[in-house]
DNA sequence: ATAGAACCTATAGTTACTATAGGTTCAAGG
DNA sequence: CCTTGAACCTATAGTAACTATAGGTTCTAT
């Protein structure tokens, strides 16, 4: 039961990053500070992997560092419960069902130029 | 038919953007050097308008300078009958629908929570 | 004629990385 | 065990895409 372990070379490339911005990522507060070896180097696991590319796509789709924090803490609160947080996680619903709207019109533009 | 003029905070404001970023896609070679008043101020019109909003929605996107500048080609290229540009665009296209599966699967994400 | 809003250029600051420097740790072969 | 080179460490500088500031000029509306 104790989880597979990745270094932050493993853990930068299977989500496609640079090892440069997992370190900025723990920086500004979206990746935590995970437990280390002897002599200091970071320890990964699953978890993380999937945080990391959930914050790859996200910033990849426009959204902001701030704004993907606000969408990891859907992922992290538990109270899912609270009618603020729905009200929070429906208002970001609308602001991704905008941008679906905007790739849409942009990907019809370019089909008709085929 | 001579058509309606604006100033470039005119430009800026119908686009919801900054004055200053319009000097910068000016600089960076995005939006055209406009014609001038004797005094030297900008005189932007229709098509800039266009132009710029097009230019802020892609950005908002997530996608880079020089990614919308490939994109505004198709539009200012006269020649889609090319097969070259056809190609490009059915890639642009691909990677505009990869985009709108991501934002599918975050925005279903989020409604799962409400 | 003039006051003040909006414009001009040039430069410095911010965000989100990305690259470099100079040193330490780890792991694989001898 | 020992070494050697790849991968890691921290800290700092550089880049992309804005954003803000400074110091001056033009435009517009009384």
């Amino acid at each position: 039961m104790n989880y597979e372990k990745y270094s932050i070379g493993q853990l930068a490339k299977k989500a496609g990053c640079k090892v440069e911005t997992v370190h900025y990522y723990e920086k500004v507060g979206l990746m935590p500070e995970p437990p280390r070896t002897e002599g200091g180097h970071r320890i990964y696991s699953l978890p993380h992997v999937k945080r990391l590319n959930f914050i790859r796509r996200s910033r990849d789709l426009g959204f902001r560092i701030e704004q993907v924090k606000e969408l990891l803490n859907f992922i992290d609160e538990p109270n899912h419960y609270c009618g603020e947080v729905q009200a929070m996680a429906m208002q970001q619903a609308r602001v991704v069902q905008e941008k679906i709207d905007d790739l849409q019109r942009l990907k019809s533009a370019l089909n008709e130029m085929v």
